[in-house]
DNA sequence: GCGATTATGTGATGTAGGTCACATTCAGGA
DNA sequence: TCCTGAATGTGACCTACATCACATAATCGC
């Protein structure tokens, strides 16, 4: 399937358009593809636009003073990529996205986005509940964190993301539970 | 401030509507009147509507098995409070709300803000950057409970709701921080 | 194919925070 | 006003996980 029929499958999940529509739509949007470890977004870095990830793994990350790194989110098909919080506000970026595996997305810029949303009511629809759908994500995992321990939390993570276990290194696995992955490591060899 | 002049200072934050448009959005809310202790969603019940804060606290907060709770928000003024999966998706809650004290909220219904969403663009524009707003709070909180120790987070929390410690019972900002009362309050006694 | 980096496993040890137990203080209802 | 239940403090003890140290295995660039 080639990444505006991904697109177009998505975002009919949540509105009707037109063919005409679908192919404005789809014009705002420009492919990239990247290679396993590579960089799209930097910390510091002013923050323009978002991914919708067609192929391959992203990940979304903050590293603090330390050094350590904090895992916000596995980026996969289908799923939407950037720094939102950045690319709202118009700050610099805090957190960090990459490759994790030779990549293609879709790049929307933030005016874009906001052109599409003026010109089509339903596009703005569509972006609420799509932002909607990582709020309720994100508000779950909150709680996972809170309520379970890593054991439980890792089970969790391997039955969202099946694919997972055998694409990405343990330690970022680690990074995303928030746990060393020394522990990560005793975890599943017991 | 009238929970009407309240509301209206609040969106046109962010949009601009004419005095009519006004009237005609704040003719879908209802304006209730809730005491300390009482109970505006239960899990288990399926959830019809969302609430802005006008005034008083409230919370939201999860039960788990063990019957340990978990606060997700303290919901003051000008703060939305309601199960926003089980309000968008139909299913019965698993969120709980209720007021920590007496409380003037508006209540919106999920048909009249989809109404409104559909008849005033601008009204969905709105509900988009609102629902965007908390989803990079959640984001923000899940990193800090990666990435902060318990004191670290209580120092956050009370920046962010100085009126808080004084408003609210100590193990209710230990289950918001998602550590023991005991562990609190041996915290704040060093 | 080889040396260097990166990923992973595993032991030893320290510590933040949980749980249980009990005392004390505070607040609300009859 | 008193009585009851909720809120809070504090000690004793336990456990999950962090950190450091080092060994081994896998992978990448030249």
């Amino acid at each position: 399937m080639n990444a505006h029929e991904l697109l177009k499958e998505y975002i009919s999940k949540m509105i009707s358009l037109s063919e005409e529509e679908f192919e404005y739509v789809f014009s705002h949007f420009k492919e990239q593809r990247f290679t396993k470890g590579q960089t799209i977004i930097s910390a510091g870095d002013k923050v323009n636009s978002e991914y919708f990830v067609v192929e391959g793994c992203l990940k979304s990350f903050y590293i603090n003073e330390d050094v350590k790194m904090f895992i916000l989110q596995f980026s996969m098909p289908t799923w939407w990529a950037s720094d939102f919080e950045a690319l709202y506000s118009g700050e610099k970026a805090k957190i960090n996205v990459d490759c994790i595996t030779d990549a293609t997305v879709l790049m929307l810029s933030n005016e874009d986005r906001e052109k599409l949303c003026r010109e089509i009511h339903a596009m703005e629809h569509f972006f609420r509940w799509r932002t909607n759908k990582g709020y309720v994500a994100t508000q779950k995992r909150l709680l996972s964190f809170m309520n379970n321990d890593t054991k439980h939390r890792y089970e969790e993570l391997l039955a969202l993301y099946p694919q997972l276990y055998n694409l990405v290194p343990k330690h970022l696995i680690a990074a995303y539970l928030g746990v060393s992955r020394e522990t990560l490591s005793r975890l599943y060899n017991s």
